[in-house]
DNA sequence: GGTAATTTCATACTTTAGTATGAGTCGTTT
DNA sequence: AAACGACTCATACTAAAGTATGAAATTACC
């Protein structure tokens, strides 16, 4: 927040300075008008796209990162996370036992209590719960 | 097509409009020159906000809209589709036969045929398979 | 008007998913 | 050391999901 402002502040000395030095060329008349109005077009237009973007790109973020901390906060462990992560790619629990190396009845357990901890009736629904918790990625 | 070369002449030619209008106004002096070029900020400022608005605007369509064509290339009937769409919801075949008013051995069919029409084995792979396809919304 | 595709439904069956319970192992914390 | 949480696994069961097949009604299309 602190690099915001500091970036803001520089952004606004620097046109005032932009700014001032346009005004005095003009005066002085060691410049032509159209340079002097063409450079202030180009310098705001550039500073419109890239203000822009920076606001859309931290929307397209906010929407696409998971939230690591509501992970926690739900209770889901790391072996629960990632068979969720697995049924979401349109596993089996079959298939999913044989990727992490462990047994299908671990699997069943590890779903079941995902399916609790997101208050969940079946896999699909999970699926759906975790995407709208912003848990995984989609 | 024609219509975005429309704009863009037209947008090219207000500018020019504008640049002439301001090196008129700056050599008859008429209006202070901080204004002038104060103006012709903002104009352009607006000017790159909007373009960039435009573009990125594309590109968030394009990753989001569905691909209705797709659907009937892969031979998909609306019923099948409207079931497929219900099945990413998280619904079982019973919720769904109830949301859409037919019986339950009436969605197990469709539920097969849009598996076999996706090549999926399981219900969860055929959201991912759908979601790759850009045939529904996530 | 006939044909093809769609939608509907049923029955019987196999497979997968999910629940419940209990229990052993391992690493961390107190 | 004891307690705790996480991970593992098994067995037995119930519930859903998915397959196969056949068939009737509806709609669309030529």
């Amino acid at each position: 927040m602190k690099k915001t402002i500091l970036i803001f502040g520089a952004l606004v000395l620097a046109l005032l300075t932009l700014f001032q030095l346009s005004t005095y060329s003009l005066v002085s008349s060691n410049t032509s008008i159209e340079v002097i109005i063409a450079g202030i077009a180009i310098v705001f237009f550039v500073i419109g796209v890239l203000i822009n973007k920076k606001v859309l790109h931290k929307d397209k973020d906010t929407t696409r990162e998971i939230d690591h901390k509501k992970i926690k906060s739900i209770g889901l462990s790391k072996r629960e996370y990632e068979v969720l992560c697995e049924i979401a790619l349109g596993l089996s629990n079959k298939e999913i036992a044989e990727k992490l190396f462990v047994s299908e009845s671990t699997i069943k357990t590890h779903v079941s209590n995902v399916l609790v901890k997101l208050d969940a009736k079946r896999r699909t629904q999970a699926i759906q719960i975790a995407k709208e918790l912003q848990i995984i990625n989609f």
